[in-house]
DNA sequence: TGAAAATTGTTATATTATGTGAATTAATTA
DNA sequence: TAATTAATTCACATAATATAACAATTTTCA
């Protein structure tokens, strides 16, 4: 009979993995598989909807932003399905690249899951926004940030503002660090799907002091459509799993540092609430 | 025999998932396939209809609002509590208020739960539209229409664009309508909550050859903090229920026209039970 | 090591979800 | 239009789950 007993962090593990696989937990269900007591799954459950990552409803646990998770006087529209999906690493990539903001600087923000995951981090900390990405400036707005929006176009596949005008607003303004969202790695360089959005991307990257890239492994040695910059324009990439062997040698050689987010949920509540 | 229990968050996935496919659901149908009560079914119904992601009618449940099937990926995030209450109110003066539009015109949309029932319905439509609001433009964006925003600061209480800038950006702009929300109507104007917000409505004012003003009938005789504008620049004020007598002759005073949307709900609303 | 802090388990209490049958409302048909 | 039927709401009982307070245990760190 094995009885062994897990740690906060294994079992908050097992949780996002149970719901990643089947969608919905329960305590009993939890309670049973650590070997624990149900109160125990419980705070864990407090512990992660903090977070955000599991929404707790009575009897269960399930993904954030289901129809079910939302409370009748919800402001904030919930994210789409793809933000939802790989949240975890998604998560642990943005708590890396909080760590590299400090209080006080001017930030500006991309497009994409990934980097919404990291502006709901930023929530209430003492900087100061810049983005292109409407469902960003929206949520960091609502909380109270200080957001700033070029003008321009609403580009259909993403809600983003692009075209001219928009890098024209761009080009005012200096940031101390942007943070880009790709979707692809290639050993020449980092890739988008849209030429609009690679424009706008590359505006960003030419007026940062600092420009650091936010990935999911699955892009790894995806091409796509056009080219944001190259290597040597970018400083640092944060991403969950290690690169394959020639990605990291085209990376290194063009000095872009790489850090590799361990996905496992550990006390960063602390963090938080003390947090700046 | 299966005849295990689903949580609450798996029957409205049910719930949904079934809609999505066939169109309509009823009640005893999906109370045996979640094996539950009716009554708990109800409930479900009643809770998702609050969401704004079905529309109950005796005897079924079918999709809200248009009836081509919308895939639930693609789902736009629900409206707020403000938004869902009072719908139909709202529903019926975006009808009457599309209307007002005729194909190729350049309009502005501002702010509000009434103004993006508007932004809905011209969905498909041929024109271009302008806004400040981060929704409007996200869902607009969303459904292939050309949008544009100007740049500026993104406020708390509303997500929406204002400051300098975005009054800069504005008065390059010539609309040939611009419909606008207001939070209150006294004898002396229209009014709004935020002076930030004024300053946006006034300049876009400015900037159209005709005005059209979307209320509802709970904002009549309020004072907020700040006037938008006097009657005289006020082309059109569509509501669903006749102004108080004072109010009314003040804007038939001032040249401003008064249409009431209140017979177009019913007929909507057997347009929908009857299955489009 | 020992004291303080954090974590976990237990119990009693409160809250929420569900099921039932009667009362009400809406649709259907003669 | 009245009578009939089906669907819905309402009010209450019951079961399931969550919370809060406190005791027991483990961990941390001086």
């Amino acid at each position: 009979m094995t009885s062994r007993k897990y740690h906060a962090s294994q079992r908050r593990d097992m949780i996002l993995t149970s719901l990643e696989q089947d969608g919905l937990v329960t305590v009993p269900m939890i309670a049973k598989l650590c070997n624990t007591s149900e109160m125990t799954i419980r705070r864990d459950f407090e512990f992660l909807e903090e977070l955000g990552l599991l929404a707790r409803t009575h009897g269960a646990a399930i993904l954030p932003g289901s129809p079910s998770a939302k409370k009748f006087d919800t402001i904030e529209p919930s994210l789409d399905r793809r933000a939802i999906l790989n949240q975890r690493a998604k998560f642990a990539i943005a708590t890396l690249a909080l760590q590299q903001i400090e209080p006080n600087q001017t930030i500006a923000l991309d497009v994409g899951s990934t980097v919404f995951a990291l502006a709901d981090r930023i929530k209430g900390m003492p900087i100061r926004v810049f983005s292109t990405s409407l469902p960003i400036a929206r949520h960091l707005g609502q909380a109270g940030a200080k957001v700033y929006m070029p003008g321009g176009e609403v580009q259909g596949s993403e809600p983003s503002i692009v075209g001219v005008k928009a890098v024209e607003d761009l080009r005012r303004f200096h940031f101390d660090i942007s943070f880009i969202g790709v979707s692809g790695l290639a050993e020449d360089g980092f890739y988008d799907y849209s030429i609009e959005e690679t424009e706008i991307k590359s505006a960003m990257v030419a007026q940062s002091k600092r420009n650091i890239v936010l990935m999911d492994s699955s892009k790894f040695g995806r091409v796509s459509v056009a080219r944001i910059s190259e290597f040597s324009n970018i400083d640092l990439l944060i991403t969950e799993q290690t690169p394959p062997g020639p990605l990291q040698e085209s990376l290194k050689a063009a000095g872009v540092e790489i850090l590799i987010a361990s996905s496992v949920v550990t006390k960063m509540k602390k963090e938080i609430s003390n947090g700046f």
